[in-house]
DNA sequence: CTCTTCAGAATTTTT
DNA sequence: TTCTGAAGAG
């Protein structure tokens, strides 16, 4: 037998070997799922499917880029290509490119990324003199997509009463014209968003028999990873396509969802197995990831949970360090701790900082984190946040390659007509908008045919623009020549966009300049990469890559090692030695806007779950008591999610002093008179909706057993049982002999002369020693 | 039409 | 605190 099966454990292997029918695969968290995935495709290729024939949708570009090169380690490059592999919106972004005309879309339809979206349902709102306050565009935009998600069309939602009586209750009657007319707008400029993209792609399996049958062909076998945060519209794709030869295998874990936020349905992967009822169930429930101290920790809280798959998650892993608890003053000191903690940790363990990650749960949490780094000099790396396709000027550059790729791009076309200032403002836009609306054309068209039309805009202006159209058809002459690189260099030079920077000379100036710069750099890589593989080096196929393109995808990975930092829901599927989770509050973690619902506070706990559950040997929890929000300072209290973990897993740490200049952990008599009163204290006012539940954990949990195990554990920390003379193990540096002790309480160090490295100093508190003799 | 200034909102999470 | 959009002056 092949050596790749050898590696695997009986239930990884049994749903490697399962060919053909419909199967789930519940993997809890680190128990090799993508090991499994990537064995079963280069399995199937094995005995003969062919590699045309396997699609195989991952949840981010990276990861699908990731399992192909793993496969091709078994398989061979040759045959991995031709897999299909992407996120469901880049795999069917590319086939509605090739039947876009049967819906009536240009193949070189555009994707507008939200930005793009909110832009247009904020015009919109405009038009129609509606009140902003009422209409607040990002909330009727969500509205939207969860329509779309839901497959509810405009049509649909006109004949739905229940949906019209809900807006006209929240006083926003107009929510279907809005829609309606968004719909339409996107159509016109060729584009289509996020959510189109499925949308699209069910409206054209539905409608187009021939087509549907020609994709069931196709792709006879079929893999969904993390089934878990799949949305309705998908979910119908995925059926459709699995209709003919019922191939299909879906992976995930009910613990990890987290995306209901989007549309996502757990029940899609609850239900699987009444979808599907000769469905075949393997469960992967072995942890390789983590310590038992964190699997275990991690379980304590998810069983909190009620709405959930059966299924346990256990490891043959060592217990490991407990997870260690950390409260801060503030949330400038909560920076400090971990900068130094991480410091401290790489010092002791040799480390380097990728090995370090702190997870967090909002992005706006980051700003506190990275001043304390940067303070230290620890080097770190930011995902999320804005992304740097998002920069304005990036997005400036990629309108004017999008316009020439789609003349009818209005949200584009609208955010450069006038950048750099060329004197066309709001009043000729929004004039050059109603003649487009009137005569049923582009904006784009009513410019190019300026003189046929009758239009009340003066002589001066109109010149303005067709020096604008002018500069834009011979960018599009020259686009028919050159590739994607010499365009973007053409349009930057003919704009003259770096121009408009440079003279600004601001060093945020200077930076957007190298941003532009690196822009330049990354299509000039796009094109050596897409040549190699064989691929589609096109404008079109660029532009597309770039607006699905998660932050994840954009990252460089050959940058030095640096810590990462980002939010929760951006750590999925990825592991890390240590793991900082900070901001565990109430209302910021779990986040004020969930708390309201059961299965919103749920879906916050599997956050949490994920979270912990990111750690292989180390995992950091913290708080801070007061927090900036808004530029003001806010207080805080202990998240209940600290409450939920079963205290043995637990481990106190607190710093000696507020004071910034000195960071040393205190003394360990501190605790001796304070655990209960730092700790948790009882909240002096609780809202309604939380008083029920405080009530319900007084009872589970007996304060004075937990007051026990925290001593406990609180001394065996520190402590140990080391004396000079013994025979420690250290995971790193192998056994050695403890030579002399020093220090007290959380400072206490062992010195130790190692057969491997020589002497070396280590904080007890951190050296996970352990006693052989 | 452009540039400056000022008030008010913003922080859940993202393809 | 930082960013955005509106309003007013030139």
């Amino acid at each position: 037998m092949s050596t790749y099966l050898d590696s695997l454990n009986e239930p990884q292997r049994q749903a490697v070997l399962q060919k053909d029918g419909p199967m789930i695969i519940i993997a809890g968290a680190g128990s090799g799922k993508t090991r499994v995935l990537t064995y079963r495709i280069a399995h199937l290729m094995k005995q003969g499917v062919d590699s045309f024939n396997i699609l195989s949708l991952t949840f981010t570009n990276k990861a699908a880029k990731e399992m192909k090169a793993r496969i091709a380690g078994v398989v061979g490059n040759s045959e991995s290509r031709n897999l299909w592999m992407g996120t469901f919106h880049s795999v069917f972004a590319r086939i509605l490119r090739t039947e876009a005309d049967k819906l009536g879309f240009p193949t070189n339809f555009t994707i507008y990324d939200s930005q793009d979206s909110v832009r247009l349902i904020s015009a919109i709102i405009k038009e129609k003199n509606l009140n902003r306050e009422q209409y607040k565009p990002k909330q009727i935009l969500g509205r939207i997509s969860s329509f779309k998600n839901s497959l509810i069309t405009v049509k649909a939602y006109f004949n739905n009463p229940d949906l019209q009586e809900a807006d006209l209750h929240a006083s926003r009657p107009e929510v279907g014209n809005i829609y309606r007319t968004y719909v339409d707008r996107c159509f016109k400029a060729g584009a289509m968003d996020f959510d189109d993209l499925l949308l699209r792609t069910n409206e054209l399996l539905a409608r187009f028999p021939e087509t549907l049958a020609k994709y069931q062909d196709r792709f006879r076998y079929i893999m969904v990873d993390e089934y878990q945060d799949t949305n309705h519209s998908q979910y119908i794709i995925v059926r459709a396509l699995a209709d003919k030869f019922g191939n299909i295998c879906v992976v995930g874990d009910d613990s990890q969802s987290i995306y209901s936020f989007r549309g996502a349905n757990i029940q899609n992967i609850l239900n699987f197995q009444k979808d599907y009822p000769d469905v075949k169930t393997f469960k992967l429930e072995q942890n390789y990831r983590s310590t038992s101290n964190i699997v275990n920790a991690a379980n304590s809280v998810i069983e909190k949970n009620k709405t959930k798959l059966d299924k346990e998650v256990w490891t043959s892993n060592d217990p490991g360090d407990a997870i260690n608890v950390m409260r801060t003053i503030s949330d400038g000191e909560e920076g400090r701790f971990v900068a130094q903690s991480i410091w401290e940790n790489q010092m002791n363990h040799q480390l380097t900082p990728d090995d370090f990650c702190v997870l967090y749960r909002t992005n706006s949490q980051s700003r506190a984190i990275e001043d304390a780094l940067r303070k230290k000099g620890i080097d770190y790396k930011i995902y999320g946040g804005i992304s740097f396709y998002q920069r304005k000027e990036i997005k400036d550059i990629l309108s004017y390659l999008r316009i020439l790729i789609n003349p009818n791009d209005e949200e584009a076309l609208k955010r450069i007509i006038n950048y750099p200032a060329r004197g066309i403002g709001a009043t000729t836009i929004d004039r050059l908008t109603i003649a487009a609306n009137h005569y049923k054309k582009s904006i784009f068209d009513v410019i190019k045919y300026i003189d046929k039309i009758d239009l009340k805009i003066n002589t001066g202006t109109k010149n303005k623009l067709r020096n604008f159209m002018n500069m834009m058809q011979s960018l599009q002459i020259e686009s028919q020549t050159k590739n994607a690189f010499e365009i973007a260099e053409t349009v930057v030079k003919k704009a003259q966009l770096i121009k408009d920077l440079e003279k600004d000379g601001t060093p945020e100036a200077v930076s957007k300049v190298e941003n532009v710069q690196e822009l330049l750099n990354g299509i000039k890589d796009f094109i050596t990469d897409k040549i190699e593989e064989g691929g589609d080096t096109s404008l079109t196929t660029f532009l597309e890559d770039v607006a699905l393109a998660t932050d994840f995808d954009a990252k460089k990975d050959d940058d030095k090692p640096s810590v990462s930092l980002m939010t929760i829901h951006q750590s999925k599927g990825l592991e890390y030695m240590y793991v900082y989770i900070v901001g565990l509050e109430e209302s910021l973690f779990p986040s004020a806007m969930s708390m309201n619902t059961r299965s919103e506070l749920e879906e916050e706990r599997r956050l949490f779950y994920v979270a912990i559950t990111r750690a292989e040997k180390v995992a950091y929890l913290s708080y801070a008591q007061t927090r900036y929000r808004w530029g003001k300072l806010v207080d805080a209290e202990p998240s209940r999610f600290l409450e939920e973990i079963d205290d043995q897993y637990l481990n106190y740490i607190t710093p000696k002093s507020t004071n910034p200049a000195i960071n040393n952990f205190v003394d360990k008599s501190i605790f001796d008179d304070a655990p209960k009163g730092i700790r948790f204290q009882k909240p002096i006012q609780r809202k309604k909706m939380e008083r029920d539940l405080v009530k319900k954990k007084e009872i589970i949990i007996p304060k004075n057993l937990k007051k026990v195990s925290q001593t406990t554990a609180k001394a065996n920390l520190f402590d140990g049982n080391i004396v000079v003379g013994n025979f420690v193990e250290h995971n790193r540096f192998g056994t050695g002999e403890v030579i002399a002790l020093e220090g007290n309480g959380p400072n206490k160090k062992a010195e130790i002369k190692f057969g491997t490295v020589g002497k070396k100093k280590l904080l007890l508190q951190f050296a996970k020693l352990k006693v052989i003799g």
